[in-house]
DNA sequence: CGATATATGGGTCTGTCGGCCTATTGGCAC
DNA sequence: GTGCCAATAGGCCGACAGACCCATATATCG
């Protein structure tokens, strides 16, 4: 589990992104900040994973605030004006990524991963490439050894279809072959039923098609 | 379920407002714009009950699409610069709220549903206690019935509790009693099973006590 | 005061779920 | 080709869930 904290002092970025990022498996908006002296604070506290930082705030701007942190925790800039000035400045504060508001949103996520897992995304000449390595949430052990057709039973389970022979009928097999499905599910999600199932499900979010 | 559409250019703020009015129980966001243009497309296409508008953005501004729209669908307008000068061309343009950018996400979701509501929010003096009015779900009928015990239920469920027994244990009641408001749930939800009753707990929001 | 709602508890019964074992088919890898 | 895994399917059984009946105490409301 990523553990991120996020400082914007526009509250409404602030928390959108906070719960966006928070509803993915593997990524964790442990605490955000709505100016550069909360950021600092809440680092020390909560010494997170990642930083996710805007650089226009109020007071310690985001660059002080990452140049006061001695580039500790990686932190990813995220900016509305994204020019080779602010580039540079970013740089000049250790940050690992730079990324503008204009950025759709799974590329943040990847971004944060990418951070998470040591990579320098200043150095990169293909920032594309980079980010698609890191698309799909790292999920735990169990998650990641899921078959496609378990997925789907799981998928099934999230949108509310839950006894055994909706399932079957849904899948076009047999209400034997769903509990089969289900058995491995349990097996490998290390839980024991479909209610767990269904929470598991939504965690990993599954209940809207990728 | 109010029906909503948002408009804003950067990207990150515009997918990570939808998904999280989206996890509203009342709210469903049917689609985004990033632009003037696509916004009007997207109105004609998806007829929503309500706008969400950035004045800030490229080629037609908000401003200048809800001129466009004559006031047909209400709307929100956010922005940045929350001024004077901002807030008379969101009149001029017959928006029915305004919002900085600084607002927490529950007065924008409060805004959303007192709009919806036919309320207009430009009028009035005391935004503060209109929005109150307007802080609760707009829950469906079912929901709105629950008990605080059965919440409580739920609530357990959404966190993966979800014996009979356990459930006993952390409520600190019988079996029985639990399957009692169990019962009360399936019926009030109209739904069958324990596994259902977890998915609608979570999106009802009970996963993370308010 | 009487009615209603909430929370608690019980009993019974039927159906289904989950655990455990086996089996066949098809694909993919080494 | 031999082995592994995914997907399909069946049987068996014990345990639990859900439906349907009930009772009691407390509290709130008109």
């Amino acid at each position: 589990m990523i553990r991120v904290v996020i400082a914007d002092d526009h509250r409404l970025l602030l928390e959108g992104l906070s719960q966006a990022l928070d509803s993915l498996p593997d990524i964790s908006v442990v605490a955000t900040a709505e100016d550069g002296a909360s950021l600092l604070e809440q680092v020390r506290t909560t010494s997170p994973d990642v930083l996710l930082v805007d650089i226009e705030m109020p007071d310690i701007d985001g660059i002080e605030a990452l140049r006061r942190l001695g580039g500790a925790p990686p932190a990813v800039v995220v900016t509305m004006h994204a020019g080779e000035d602010q580039r540079r400045r970013a740089i000049e504060a250790d940050a690992r990524g730079f990324l503008s508001k204009s950025s759709p949103l799974p590329d943040l996520a990847a971004a944060v991963r990418a951070v998470a897992a040591g990579e320098n995304l200043m150095d990169v000449d293909d920032l594309g490439s980079v980010l698609d390595h890191h698309r799909q949430p790292v999920l735990d052990e169990g998650a990641a050894a899921l078959t496609e057709r378990e997925r789907e039973v799981l998928r099934l389970l999230a949108a509310g279809v839950t006894s055994t022979d909706e399932l079957a009928d849904r899948l076009f097999i047999s209400g034997k072959t769903v509990k089969n499905h289900l058995a491995s599910i349990y097996e490998k999600l290390a839980i024991t039923d479909r209610a767990q199932a269904a929470v598991e499900a939504i965690r990993l979010g599954l209940h809207h098609p990728d």
